[in-house]
RNA sequence: UGGGGCGUCGCCAAGCGGUAAGGCUCGGGUCUUUGGAACCCGCACUCGGAGGUUCGAAUCCUCCCGCCCCAGCCA
């Protein structure tokens, strides 16, 4: 039924274009937007959106534009609608031909606001910024009327037209619709839809002095592309009578709906253009695209594909609840879309060396290695087998509590895709007790790690062999906060005090298995029970190799551990 | 004390007068050459609260409580 790969599962917007459709609105035509401003990074709240509008548009078989709000020069930069373009793309979504600017519309916009002013519907204010957030009253007191409200509409066009010449200064005047100053809704209160700001704009030049605001752009300028379904954030519920007052008293093209719904939280980040912008301006990250940032470019250098994103904000659903998801979803899609399609390797990231006393010295097998149980269609690999390997340290312990079955003194385990082996002496640091290297046996009737006796072990390890080991850098991500709400009131300290101290540890001396030696950009892959991994975009070389852990595997033991029942 | 929204399991979220879907998390189990994956089982006698209407209410009505947004010449 459903093409696509949403669930199917219906959310109150998808709802209201199935009735409009139903009702023969809008002819039959679906056609949204994603109207990002071009002041930053996109992140994953924007991913919701961007998967909202183009995807409600590939379902009923319309099309979604792209448009940038780019109405305010002093904010906007053409670094991030490049940005803003790669990431929309990267995740899936083609906007066609249909590639707008809210600049495209200034020419329209200007007509838009004389036809206003001719009808007595917009004024000339010349009231001081301060003047006009006086006599605009209160959330409990009315507005009052701005003496210049009564201007004629000769001297209003005449005033708006020199404005539009360059003739005043920043500030001297404003474009205000006339509505209603003692309107309970702020927002009606004789909005500012134009103001002077001498500055030129990043795709205009210097062609305008004056800029038009949102409320008035962006009702017209979904009019002007034939929008029927104009999707957004919850806070602009307010703006939807404005919205509608424009679009009622100019004629326009058509009517487009607004329909709002409630943006994106998760839990352990911040989503605020602000707080990431200060996040990266203070050095806390790397920039817009570290790892750990929850942009769309940082998780895309963490790994995260944009199938497990397109999937995470398919199962959030749509609603107009405030809510913040929990961050193991995200996780969880990820860990989903890569168990099916990343290939297996083994990597030890903390090395424990581990002599195999019994096994010829000089000796090297090759043994099969599954590629991918998932999916036996993606084959087998060789893996380089000797007498010295490394283990992870965590998988031995000198004493072991009841509930761990790794390698420990006279226990018998699984070399994944090798051989059983068995502990027979530990060898420690003289000075500080510290366990260097594992005295092993092993069982050559266990070859590729199968026992013909029937004996079991009740552990797999991975492991690498000391001599064809790619030695790699690796870095480890977690939470960038530890609390799961970092803006929480109270405690003290604004969201900065609780960075988590371990967000990236990085690991300098891995054993890699010799086959991720040419591991390529945008790939991904499974290191057997640790978790997945993908080269660095920017720092991985074939002479430096550098992995970063997307996300770990789920770890039923480590969860024993922090329980505190690993007894 | 103005206006606009929203309150269903730890987190999301269906439900729209006929007797609480689903996912994540969590707990238990089967299987396993990844303590992974897969599979099975369990997890709201109750829907912010109190009244009311009805044979029957999360759904309708009334009152109350809580949370979010709005006083940019930002979007």
């Amino acid at each position: 039924m459903n093409t696509n790969e949403s669930s199917g599962a219906s959310h109150f917007i998808r709802n209201i274009i199935r009735e409009d459709l139903e009702a023969g609105k809008n002819d039959g035509r679906v056609i949204t937007r994603f109207p990002p401003e071009p002041n930053g990074y996109l992140h994953i709240g924007h991913a919701k959106s961007i998967c909202l509008n183009f995807g409600l548009a590939r379902e009923f078989g319309g099309r979604c534009h792209l448009r940038f709000d780019d109405t305010n020069p002093a904010k906007e930069e053409v670094e991030y609608i490049e940005s803003i373009q790669e990431d929309v793309r990267w995740l899936g979504f083609d906007w066609g031909e249909h590639l707008y600017h809210a600049s495209d519309y200034f020419d329209e916009l200007y007509d838009y606001a004389v036809q206003l002013i001719g009808m007595g519907k917009a004024y000339v204010d010349s009231l001081t910024a301060e003047e006009i957030r006086e006599y605009r009253g209160t959330l409990t007191q009315p507005g009052r009327e701005s003496p210049y409200r009564n201007r004629s509409v000769d001297e209003n066009l005449d005033l708006f037209e020199r404005m539009r010449r360059g003739e005043f200064e920043d500030g001297e005047h404003v474009l205000r619709a006339k509505i209603d100053m003692a309107s309970p809704n702020m927002n009606m209160r004789d909005p500012t839809i134009y103001r002077i700001r001498r500055m030129p704009h990043h795709r205009t030049g210097d062609k305008w002095v004056i800029y038009p605001l949102y409320d008035f752009t962006h009702c017209l300028s979904d009019a002007i592309e034939g929008i029927t379904h104009s999707v957004c954030t919850l806070e602009f519920e307010d703006h939807r009578p404005l919205y509608d007052w424009v679009l009622d008293v100019l004629q326009t093209p058509c009517h487009p709906q607004q329909i709002e719904f409630a943006r994106l939280n998760l839990t352990h980040t911040v989503m605020s253009k602000r707080k990431l912008l200060r996040l990266v301006q203070e050095g806390v990250v790397s920039g817009w695209d570290d790892p750990r940032m929850p942009t769309i470019s940082g998780l895309r250098r963490r790994g995260y594909t944009p199938e497990s994103i397109r999937n995470f904000c398919d199962r959030i659903g749509v609603a107009k609840r405030n809510s913040v998801v929990e961050f193991a979803l995200l996780e969880y899609c990820l860990r989903q879309d890569l168990n099916r399609r990343a290939p297996r390797y083994m990597g030890v990231l903390k090395p424990l060396k581990v002599v195999i006393v019994n096994y010829p010295e000089g000796l090297e097998e090759n043994l099969e290695a599954i590629n991918n149980p998932e999916d036996i269609s993606m084959g087998t690999r060789m893996v380089p087998f000797s007498r010295e390997i490394y283990i992870e340290r965590d998988d031995f312990m000198e004493n072991p509590p009841k509930k761990f079955y790794r390698l420990s003194p006279g226990k018998e385990v699984r070399l994944r895709y090798a051989y059983f082996i068995t502990c027979v002496d530990l060898i420690k640091d003289e000075k500080t007790g510290e366990v260097v290297e594992l005295h092993c046996t092993y069982d050559p009737a266990t070859r590729g790690g199968d026992s013909p006796d029937g004996r079991k072990v009740k552990a797999t390890l991975h492991w690498v062999s000391a001599k064809k080991a790619l030695n790699a850098e690796v870095r480890l991500y977690d939470h960038l906060f530890t609390q799961s709400d970092p803006e929480e009131e109270g405690a003290g300290g604004d969201f900065l005090a609780r960075l988590n101290p371990r967000s990236l540890e990085v690991l300098h001396d891995c054993k890699l298995e010799p086959g991720l030696a040419d591991a390529s950009k945008e790939s991904f892959y499974q290191f057997e029970r640790l978790g997945y991994f993908c080269p660095d975009i920017k720092d991985f070389t074939l002479e430096h190799p550098v992995f970063n852990r997307s996300v770990t595997l789920r770890d039923t033991w480590a969860k024993l551990q922090k329980a505190g029942k690993a007894d």
